[in-house]
DNA sequence: CCATGTGTATTAATACTATAATACACATGG
DNA sequence: CCATGTGTATTATAGTATTAATACACATGG
């Protein structure tokens, strides 16, 4: 039996303005090349991720359907879904950096019209990640 | 005569998931807060920015709105809205980073699911930043 | 066998986003 | 005066996002 509801493994916001399905998506995109998700692990069921977040059973289902569409997840009848064997096994960093840097570049920019300068950005981050740390 | 088109300040991209609407919106409000728009300046026309960016005026008035609800900016019959009168003329530091920093945590989770170290995602931010310089 | 657990398909309803084509009220400069 | 420039209101259409309530097919463990 699960002692940690692994529901709690995404950050869900329903306010954010950016569809719930598609956060769901990045996230388990992101843990998967990481190696946080490996291939063959089961993923939190469609209705208990729903339950936990207060959302709809079908918008999970949407994002784990685009998921199994990209190859990342695999569907088995009947059974929850698995993460999919791979050919690597985890993303080297090179191509991980690559699936941030779009949210990277939007961040600086921001901070440009703010005329934040790079330091005081530095500071802001140092700060976040300490604060955040596991 | 106006020799840099103004509607180049902005970035507004309709494919990035993000309403446009909200795009212009945020960006005035940094560039309002940074001072780069200063009281009593005149914003790009409703239909010059529609024309530049390839996006219906109606989205862009949306934005203009929105932001003069807020108290961003002034609007002047049958004149361009012009950025409205400030208490301060702009936000200190402090004030700023509170801004941005949403944007830095969303950031920050994403390189943790990444697993990416946090020199890592420095030294991605640095690369970023000298490449856009001005 | 069957209760319980998977994910999914279907259909309907609602809200938000964006486009489109007009038309209007106002201000300004020639 | 009036052409031209503002922003806006209106109406309609389309696509997307989300919720909701069922129902189905399959797998597993007792």
């Amino acid at each position: 039996m699960p002692t940690i509801p692994a529901a709690l493994m995404f950050t869900l916001d329903p306010h954010s303005g950016i569809p719930i399905y598609r956060q769901l998506q990045e996230q388990v995109r992101r843990l998967v090349a990481s190696g946080q998700l490996r291939a063959g692990v089961e993923l939190p069921s469609v209705r208990d991720l729903a339950l936990a977040h207060a959302v709809n059973p079908m918008t999970i289902s949407k994002a784990y359907s685009l998921l199994e569409a990209e190859g990342l997840l695999q569907r088995n009848r009947g059974r929850p879904m698995t993460v999919a064997p791979r050919r690597r096994a985890v993303d080297p960093a090179e191509r991980r950096l690559k699936q941030i840097e779009p949210q990277a570049e939007a961040l600086v920019q921001s901070a440009r019209q703010l005329e934040l300068s790079r330091r005081e950005l530095a500071a802001l981050l140092d700060r976040i990640w300490e604060k955040e740390h596991e």
